[in-house]
RNA sequence: CGGGGUGUGGCGCAGCUUGGUAGCGCGUCUCGUUCGGGACGAGAAGGCCGCAGGUUCAAAUCCUGUCACCCCGACCA
């Protein structure tokens, strides 16, 4: 490729809206351009990232036995109804009528169209177990889409659906599967994936996995143990909490005037954070009837676990609702409990000598003990974990840290194969419902996760796996002769064995050592006058950590090595 | 969906308070001089000032509406 012929502006200047690494270098060094709100087009640098990143994963299906196939973009809304998500996914499922005025939906993941492709292809117990996948065009519509290719609304995602005849082939697959991912991201040049527990969401069925690239300015948070490898997404994870319980005290009423949060409360009174209760208000998303959440006034209450339980989504409710509780002083002794459905967490349990609400405006009572003073029939996990608290498995101190899913993993189980009446012949001649597993790899986020994960302050560093060129020439003063035929001389030589860009330009020595800095390629190679006269170029590599001047006799050996 | 912010040439921004027909840096094009970390000189092209309506002799500027984008939150395979 010659970079005076590549379309892709690239620019200085970090452009106001990115924010990320990967989002600022992505723009500017010509990788992608935005159309709408995380709607990207590709130019030519990241398409071509993009396309090994994909080699990659299609040579790690291939190896777990996977068949490629590719199910279509758009969808008829009956096969979503068939798998009953068509009603319970909302509006991130892009939702429209053809001319026909059928309904239609842009695929967001293939569950539906992999099971209608499968139960009319796998009728005999002889095919199973089997694994088909594609890489494809997803959509979803994203309440907020930010941060560049780390989180979009139209993404290339690899999905991959397997099915089993019984739960343990499904455990064994889903280990391999497992392994498989671990490489993908290694072999991409990717480090600090960690695999975790995760919830398993609207995709269903019980045991779950994401891939976390661990990264400060990931949008999800995860609990790590040190000691033991403990590792969970905050919305599954467990811990133990500290606890430094007092002495039993009578129940007394202390003023508190316009004393409403947990912080100033504990600053009033003179008491740890810990030593009180407070109550976290919600409604149900189906009755709008209240929940009611007690907890320690150091914990937070997690709404993913607390609507777990409760059985549907919860949102949390504020002061403005209508509702009969006195804000900020709301406690459990002499609560009005007829309407609302009142939990207590876990981290409640046994504590003694807190402070809690009075359920009067300006009152709160000291010396609540739990087990002496109230009727606590079950005690529920609804908290977040936090930094600090012990770890559920070993007792040691747990880390919770930042992370992107870059992959995830699911045992999804008889969900969909059960609504989509899927079954095949077994060897005793009887019907049986297959067992799935679906995994999912997010192709541009990925990409994205690879420049957070190498880059400098100049532009991305790619891993030698999935750089768009392998070799880069910079001619300095293209207007030398010799400089100019050394560097096509060059250009032709290695461009029958690598991926070469030429940098023709005549631009000056800067504007080219910018420009290669922004499109990362392993390895560069100048040619310039000073070098040229000695017959010689240097060779340099992206990440600074080899310079050296090479006759030009032996570029091809070294480039070879370098590349190896 | 709630809160905040921003829309002026490809990128970054000024101008708006106090209305008078648009400017700077980078980039692009031409010519020349340069040539190892974003060079210099001369010249040029490129703007429905997000969009619509209103006020006014006159609107980038004031008013109303609307759209888009960004940030925080809600939400989220």
């Amino acid at each position: 490729m010659l970079l005076s012929k590549l379309l892709g502006e690239r620019f200085k200047e970090k452009p106001s809206e990115a924010f990320l690494d990967s989002h600022i270098f992505l723009l500017r060094g010509g990788y992608i351009r935005q159309v709408a709100n995380g709607i990207f087009s590709l130019l030519m640098p990241a398409k071509r990232v993009t396309q090994k990143i994909e080699a990659i994963i299609r040579e790690e299906m291939d190896k777990v036995d996977g068949q490629e196939v590719l199910f279509p973009v758009v969808l008829p809304a009956d096969l979503w109804k068939e798998s009953g998500r068509y009603e319970s996914v909302g509006s991130e499922l892009l939702r429209f009528r053809d001319r026909a005025d059928h309904e239609m939906v842009l695929g967001m993941t293939h569950e539906e169209a992999a099971v209608h492709l499968a139960r009319g292809e796998a009728k005999s117990y002889t095919k199973y177990p089997f694994m088909i996948y594609q890489i494809q065009t997803k959509f979803r519509d994203e309440p907020r889409a930010r941060g560049g290719l780390i989180r979009v609304r139209e993404f290339t995602m690899k999905d991959a659906y397997s099915f089993h005849r019984s739960q343990e082939d499904l455990e064994a697959y889903y280990d391999r599967v497992y392994e498989s991912y671990m490489r993908i991201y290694e072999r991409a040049g990717l480090k600090n994936v960690i695999g975790i527990q995760s919830d398993t969401g609207m995709m269903g069925g019980k045991v779950a996995h994401e891939f976390m690239y661990l990264s400060d300015g990931g949008e999800d948070t995860i609990v790590l143990c040190d000691s033991c490898g403990y590792k969970s997404n905050m919305d599954v994870a467990k811990s133990r909490i500290k606890r430094d319980p007092l002495a039993e005290q009578e129940i007394e009423k202390v003023h508190t005037p316009g004393v409403k949060d947990i912080e100033s409360l504990a600053k009033f009174l003179g008491v740890k954070e810990y030593q009180t209760m407070k109550a976290s208000v919600f409604f149900r998303a189906d009755n709008e009837k209240t929940v009611l959440v007690f907890i320690r006034g150091d914990k937070q209450v997690n709404e993913l676990k607390l609507s777990k339980h409760v059985g549907v989504d919860i949102y949390p409710l504020t002061e403005s609702e209508d509702v009969d509780l006195v804000f900020g002083y709301i406690g459990p002794k002499g609560l009005d409990t007829k309407d609302i459905q009142v939990v207590y967490d876990k981290s409640l349990e046994g504590e003694t000598n807190l402070v809690c609400g009075a359920n009067e405006e300006d009152y709160h009572l000291k010396g609540l003990s739990l087990a002496r003073d109230l009727d606590v029939k079950e005690f529920v996990d609804v908290a977040t974990v936090d930094e600090g608290d012990y770890c559920i498995e070993c007792g040691n101190t747990l880390r919770v840290s930042r992370g992107v899913e870059v992959g995830n993993i699911f045992q999804l189980g008889t969900t969909y194969s059960e609504s989509m009446n899927m079954t095949y012949t077994d060897e005793d001649g009887k019907q049986k419902t297959p067992i799935m597993g679906c995994y999912g790899i997010g192709v541009g986020r990925l990409l994205a996760c690879i420049i957070e994960d190498n880059h400098d302050e100049y532009g991305p560093i790619w891993p030698k796996s999935v750089a768009p060129w392998q070799v880069h020439i910079c001619m300095l003063n293209n207007t030398i002769e010799e400089v100019k035929n050394a560097g096509f001389d060059l250009y032709e030589r290695l461009g029958k064995n690598y991926e070469v860009i030429l940098d023709d330009r005549g631009a000056a020595a800067g504007v080219q050592f910018a420009d290669a800095d922004l499109l990362g390629i392993p390895v560069r190679i100048i040619v310039s006058k000073r070098n040229i006269e000695n017959g010689q170029v240097e060779i340099v590599t992206r990440d600074k950590s080899i310079k050296k001047q090479v006759a030009l006799e032996d570029v091809e050996a070294e480039v070879s090595s370098l590349l190896k």
